[in-house]
Formats: structure tokens, C-alpha cells, sequence
DNA sequence: ACCACGCAGTGACTTAAGTCACATCAGTTG
DNA sequence: CAACTGATGTGACTTAAGTCACTGCGTGGT
């Protein structure tokens, strides 16, 4: 039972450098969720009091529109830490998290994390360069949304997701696509009939090349230079 | 010289805790550099050595897209730090920073500052929390630009802006507007003219008044209301 | 095997937002 | 104080994106 929470802990980078020790104590004062798909975990706005592990499975972090709309600020699968922010700036939830499949996490409370930052300097440089790595995201997704247009932020997803799940061949790159539509559009910050069109116009274009659920991208370069250029 | 350094370093909420002697070390280990208004520190994308503290002025952190749009992603002015986020990820820059008027800044090095957040845990949970800070701003920003209209992100901005500079009368608030609709555009993620109408708007409607560079929110929650609202 | 439900594709339409062009207007500076 | 420069207001137009409504497909459940 703990032991597989120390082993979920071990492989966060937050919680990585700690000693088995240290680790068999925070699994002890942390508390297990099951959550299940489409299952919420908390709302944004909703009072911190700690963050989460997420031992197996995978959420998204998103905030919705007054109408109903959904904009996906992040993505995490195990093993990862959400929610970091309200531990440290002592506020509020951001933005409202849900399981994506079946998942597990962890609760730690931020007094408990705080606590392992201050006594283990190595541990909160871990925090920063977590924190500094969502920072950075965030302002490229303010960037994309802003300043590029919906065919353009589909490429640049799709360039991200495939360079990251995908297997590379020579110029091409491939993945299996799990997304639907309606999940890429709330990542891009549009709607399912765009993303629909504009995946469409890809394909056209000969950027992408998608059959049954299987994407690839003939030419990296082609398309970067797609989702970088100025369209007129 | 090194006194006013010093003294800037102090403001800070990163530096403020360190002693006298630590700041002095810190203040001689820093580099100073004066910019004029529009003057740009760097580049997104330039390598980056370390952060920079502002001493004096303002300046603006943004991107810019392929057809030159500019979108802020955050303002700030003395005392403050900037481009924390390279000092914990050892990316590059993420962001443009140009002085807003003449500033003068002092670059630390991120090899300083990372031994600070080590040697002192109570430095490490300060930066911590800024860059907290930002990320929560950052969402913020996300949610803004992809769920409201421009109306809206507007009145957000003015809010925002009047609660941080204005002063509040019973129901109302008010203040002196500084920055020019171009700047309020880059702000909001849209162009010049929409900004111009979008304001007009708002004063025909009775939510903001302005005179002069006086603006003047006559019932805030009226406006908070319209910011939130599903307009339709 | 069939039904149902969720997902994807698509045509037709609406609309917020961006673009272009130009007329003012205000403030600064020689 | 005249003359620039930069800021703003506005009309007319274009367009990307969002909305609505419906069809068809595939998969999983009973």
C-alpha cells in the first residue's frame, strides 16, 4: 500500500531526490483519491489547502467560459505533481482539474511541501525549475492563442504532441491520435467544427496525412513553417 | 553607487530578506544597465545569463507575432525582478522585455542566485511564490483571451488597473489613464481601433466615464457584472 | 445483430474582430 | 505660435471564426 505511494512519489521530479526515508514519510501523511473518468477534483476557485501527485492515469487543468466553453491551460499524466501554485502563493485554486481516465493521486499538504522546500534547499530548486517550466508554457499558449490563428495553433499541437508520443522516421514524424476533436479544440482554444475544418485543410495541403486514427507529418519542417509564418 | 544598489535589491520581494552584508555581496556581483524608453533589454529567445532587477522605470515583457502584432504578457516597474524563469528551466528568454520609459536594471547571474535560493530556503520559497505569482496571472491571461470578448477583457483591464492605481469614492473608482489604446490593445490581445470603439462602448453604456485622461468606473460591480456576464 | 450514443463532416449563415483609409485633435518642440 | 508627431475617432469593408442544423459513421453494449 505505501510502498507504492513512496514509489509514485520517488518519480515526480519534485519529490525525486528525497530519501526512502523521507519519502515513507510524506507517503504516510498523504492521502490517496480515486478518481474516475470525466470525475473532478476540484473546481477553480475552490479554497487549497495542498497539491496533488498523480500516481497513475491522467487530468487536465482547464477554466470554462461563462458560456460553457472549455480552455485547456494544461495537460498531466502520472508521474506528475498539479496544483503547485496555490501551495506557494497561498491562494485559490486556478483553474479547475479533471480526470481524463481513471486515475489516482495523492494529496500532500502545502504546509508539508513548503516544510520539505525549506529543509531541503535541493527541493525547492526542483519546485522553481517545475514552476519556471509551467511558467514558460503558459506564455507560449498566451502567444499562440493571441497572435496565431486556429490552422496555425493545430500545428503547432500537433508538432508538440508528435514529437513527444510519436516515432520518427527520416523527414516524417507519426502518432496515433487520442484526442477527439472536441478535447483538440478546447487545447486550442476553438470548437470542434473548426478544428474539424482546419484538420481537414491540412490534410489538403499534404501537411499531415491521417488514416483511421493514425497521423503523420511527411514533412516536420513544412509544417513548423506553416505554424510559424505570417498567412495572408 | 553600490548603496542604492543595494537599496533596490532590498525592495524586492526576492532579495528582501537577505542581511546587509549578503546584499552588499550580491550588489557588487551585479551589473547595471540604463535603458531609454523603448530600449529593449532582450529578446525572446536570446540566451539567457541571469535576471535583471528593476531599480528604476517600468518595462513590458511580450511577444511579438509574424505580421508584428505585439501581446504583453506582463507589465512591471521598480523595485521587481524579471526573467526569473530561465534562472530555474536554463531556457532562453521567453519573453521581449522593452523599457516603457528610462530604466535603469541590474543583472544578477542565475548561478548567484540559484546558490541564494540554496544557501537561504527562505529566498527559495520567496521566489517561489513570485513565480507562482506569475503563473496564476499567466492563466489568467489564457482564460481572458480565449473565453471573453475584447469588451470585457477590456473592463478586466480597467478593473484591474484602476483597483492597483485608483481611488476608490464609496461605488466608485477612479483614476488617471497612462497607457495610449495602442497599449491597451497589445494588452488585451487586439488592435488599436477595436480598443477605441470598445471604450466608446463602455461610456455609452454608462460603465466607465472619461475625461481628460480621468477615468472614472461609477459602479464597479456594474462593471465586474459585464466583465463575467455571457454576452449574447 | 441491432440499437444507441458519441464522434466526425459539412453546408449555410451570423458575427466579432481586424483592416484600411482618412479626418481630427493634442502636445511638444524648435 | 506654427509645424510636426503621435494619438484618437470613425466609416466602410473583409474575413476568420463561431453557430446551427443535420447527416453519416463506428463502436460498444445488451
Amino acid at each position: 500500500m505505501a510502498t507504492d505511494k513512496i514509489a509514485a512519489l520517488r518519480q515526480t521530479s519534485l519529490f525525486g531526490e528525497l530519501t526512502d526515508v523521507e519519502l515513507k514519510a510524506m507517503a504516510d501523511r498523504s492521502v490517496e483519491r480515486r478518481l474516475k473518468r470525466g470525475e473532478i477534483l476540484f473546481l477553480a476557485g475552490d479554497e487549497a489547502k495542498g497539491l496533488y501527485v498523480i500516481v497513475e492515469g491522467s487530468i487536465r487543468a482547464s477554466r470554462v467560459g461563462p458560456d460553457g466553453r472549455e480552455q485547456i491551460i494544461h495537460t498531466d499524466r502520472a508521474p506528475a505533481t498539479i496544483a503547485e501554485v496555490p501551495v506557494f502563493d497561498d491562494g485559490k485554486y486556478p483553474s479547475t482539474v479533471t480526470a481524463e481516465e481513471n486515475t489516482t493521486v495523492l494529496f500532500v499538504s502545502k504546509q508539508d511541501v513548503r516544510r520539505l522546500c525549506f529543509d531541503h534547499p535541493s527541493i525547492g530548486l526542483a519546485a522553481l525549475k517545475v514552476l519556471a517550466g509551467r511558467l514558460r508554457k503558459c506564455a507560449e499558449l498566451v502567444e499562440t492563442l493571441s497572435l496565431r490563428e486556429v490552422g496555425q495553433r493545430l500545428a503547432r499541437l500537433l508538432l508538440d504532441e508528435a514529437t513527444r508520443n510519436g516515432t520518427r522516421s527520416g523527414k516524417s514524424l507519426s502518432m496515433t491520435i487520442l484526442l477527439t476533436n472536441q478535447q483538440i479544440a478546447a487545447r486550442v482554444g476553438s470548437v470542434r467544427e473548426v478544428v474539424s475544418r482546419a484538420l481537414a485543410r491540412l490534410q489538403q495541403d499534404g501537411l499531415i496525412v491521417i488514416e483511421k486514427h493514425q497521423l503523420s507529418i511527411p514533412d516536420v519542417s513544412a509544417l513548423t513553417d506553416y505554424a510559424e509564418a505570417d498567412r495572408d
